[in-house]
DNA sequence: GGTCACCAACTAACCAGTTGGTTGTCGTCG
DNA sequence: CGACGACAACCAACTGGTTAGTTGGTGACC
């Protein structure tokens, strides 16, 4: 009856709910209810509760990871850029902590994930010399801060905006 | 029976089972095993599974303020202090995670939490002549900062505890 | 006698995952 | 052409295990 994308509406639907109410805290009725889909269906499609939250993840960590292109010689940039998309996508996050808490090491297996990682790494070392650890070291950083900036922005989004660029130009320094 | 310090008990293994599985996915009956404890008597103290949570998270935020003093004229080694804290403690971080997850706002509105960051951004208005603001944004980075070292510490510990200070001197510049 | 504690069983709801029966839409083959 | 099987989807009810919270009965200690 309903066009052929139900597996895409399952899993847009859990993302929301996974999002708002974690692994353990989400239920399987109302993804198929916010789906407008049938619960079997998710079961014929993602056989388990827990498989289909590993998919959903799966499924979002590419826009997490390619809707913020990573620039080595602009790290300040990059890093307003990335909290602009926290801010833009706040479910995005919850979904990752959530995952990073109930389901611990799934990510760092993902090749996608690691994958990039290691480009990333490889990009900062091209353009600055450093060694891997350094390299690796400064985009933990980097990434921290966004969140923490993230996590707390202030009200004034602008001013928000160019202390993170000042604080990582100093990083970089 | 036991001694009469069961309530004690209860905050302490209700502690290690939300830090584990969070509160979705912690059970009051494992809660009670752990404790040594009835069931019974946690619902005589705490009244229910989420007030439990909250009263475990007040009980620990105390440990977590205070157990590493703030030094608003040493940044860097306040930072790697905090580093070391939460690499001591593991627990108490992915506790403050699902809180923060979970029970959206209830920290905010501790009192506890809301005047040690006030003395917080006081002290480091003393210190260094900023304004509210840039105080306020000043802290906020820095613990960003080590979260995100927190989440990835490298394999050499003195070198990431370095690195860390480096990073914050450079921020405080 | 009141408080702290134990044990054990209970309830009432909840929830992941299943089953059976039905409809509509294809493409295929007789 | 038509009917037949395969498939996607729906609804609804069910199973079996789990779980927050309760109750009743017992002992110990102050």
């Amino acid at each position: 009856m309903m066009a052929a994308d139900t597996p895409r509406r399952i899993l847009d639907a859990a993302a929301d709910e996974f999002a708002e109410r974690g692994l353990a805290g989400a239920r399987v009725d109302r993804i198929a209810e916010r789906a407008g889909a049938n619960k079997q269906r998710i079961y014929a499609y993602f056989t388990s509760k827990d498989q289909l939250f590993d998919a959903v993840i799966e499924d979002r960590i590419e826009q997490l990871l390619d809707a913020v292109p990573f620039d080595a010689a602009d790290l300040p940039g990059y890093a307003v850029r990335i909290l602009d998309f926290n801010l833009a996508h706040p479910s995005l996050v919850r979904l990752l902590l959530w995952h990073n808490l109930e389901r611990p090491a799934v990510l760092a297996r993902l090749p996608q994930s690691v994958e990039s990682h290691a480009r990333k790494v490889a990009a900062l070392r091209a353009a600055r010399g450093d060694d891997d650890w350094a390299a690796d070291r400064l985009l933990a950083q980097v990434l921290g801060l966004v969140h923490g900036v993230t996590l707390a922005p202030g009200p004034d989004l602008d001013r928000t905006r160019a202390d993170l660029h000042r604080a990582v130009s100093r990083l970089v320094g």
